[in-house]
DNA sequence: TATGTAAATTGACCAAGGTCACTTTTGCAG
DNA sequence: CTGCAAAAGTGACCTTGGTCAATTTACATA
């Protein structure tokens, strides 16, 4: 029984994606087994490694698109004037990154990079971060609220560089974080933005 | 034939590492094997679990101790007056984490934590590095050569999270990154540092 | 409709890390 | 010395991610 050739592949590559999403709101990132997937799915499990590199890719996929999803929230908010809206811009992306350890550890593995899928999709992300960021930053420049001694893409680089540092300390301190990230996160971008 | 007990067990641990050593130094940390590690040592695999939490913990134990040498140099050496003096303190730390991406991807893991013994080997050298910069960003400070209006400490932190950044753009840059990771750590460290 | 072939999928198989009930070793108390 | 309990070590077995030659599906063309 002949039918669509192209979209036959689509429709498994959505539903894997589908049921591994599913999966992962159910049992979170670290207990999503491959097997469970391609059962949910219906499909062998050679099917999905022709469709992403590796268990990674596939997560890199899951978490690529969520990131992507909070980079358009933040680029369709009003651009920050100061630090404070600064912050609260940045939330949602802390948050997210910050709720669940294999979410930090696949984006700063593969926060930048070439080549391969899942690097692809998660690259894009990083570099989108950057810009939007260093566009905030050049804005606040001119308007004097930020210092003006450095271009935005080092200083938007910096600001990365600070959410990955926070993230990874309170992580590794496992048994009890005082304060929110962004509580964790405010004095350091507060000392290389001010001034 | 009863003898020594604890001594046994310390004798097998010392084989099991330096055996991973050596097959280290042969064929990277990514091609280390725990079978060859244990046929090496001439033990069961089991023995190896017995000793560490799993091949990361194995890895961790080998990486800090690499570490703990490197922090021994720096505290060996006279402390920085200006910033290139603290580029050439940092450069063995900054290349060895950048000579490997597993070495860098496990610092980061379990670069602070509480608990597990691969944490505490890997923990006690990430507060023994922020402890050291921050004694002498207070030296520097007093001299007038850095920035003053905040404590050291959050300046050592922010040299720790620019060293991690600059080396994870590195590691995702893959195919040619320019110049050596010190050339591009320098800017972030003037920036962070000076006024 | 018959047929060639490229795309898509399959599932038996493999590699390698990790587990655990069982055996051996060790040192001490009687 | 002897018996015994704890420490150390063993290796068969299990789990899970990942591979690939073989098979089925999909469509274009004669």
């Amino acid at each position: 029984m002949p039918r669509p050739p192209q979209k036959r592949r689509l429709e498994t590559r959505a539903r894997l994606l589908a049921e591994a999403s599913r999966l992962v709101e159910a049992q979170g990132y670290a207990g999503l087994r491959v097997e469970d997937v391609v059962e949910a799915a219906g499909v062998a499990k050679g099917t999905l490694f022709s469709h992403f590199t590796d268990k990674d890719g596939l997560l890199a996929v899951l978490i690529g698109a969520e990131v992507m999803r909070i980079i358009d929230e933040m680029e369709n908010a009003a651009p920050p004037t100061d630090l404070p809206q600064l912050m609260n811009r940045l939330a949602p992306l802390l948050d997210f990154v910050a709720s669940d350890r294999v979410i930090f550890d696949l984006l700063l593995r593969y926060s930048g990079s070439t080549g391969a899928e899942r690097d692809e999709v998660v690259a894009e992300g990083f570099y989108r971060q950057i810009d939007l960021w260093a566009g905030w930053i050049a804005g606040m420049q001119a308007a004097g609220a930020v210092r003006g001694d450095h271009s935005p893409t080092l200083l938007a680089e910096g600001i990365q560089a600070f959410l990955n540092q926070v993230i990874a300390i309170r992580f590794c301190q496992g048994d009890q974080a005082t304060g929110t990230p962004a509580e964790a996160l405010h004095p350091f971008l507060a000392a290389w933005l001010i001034t």
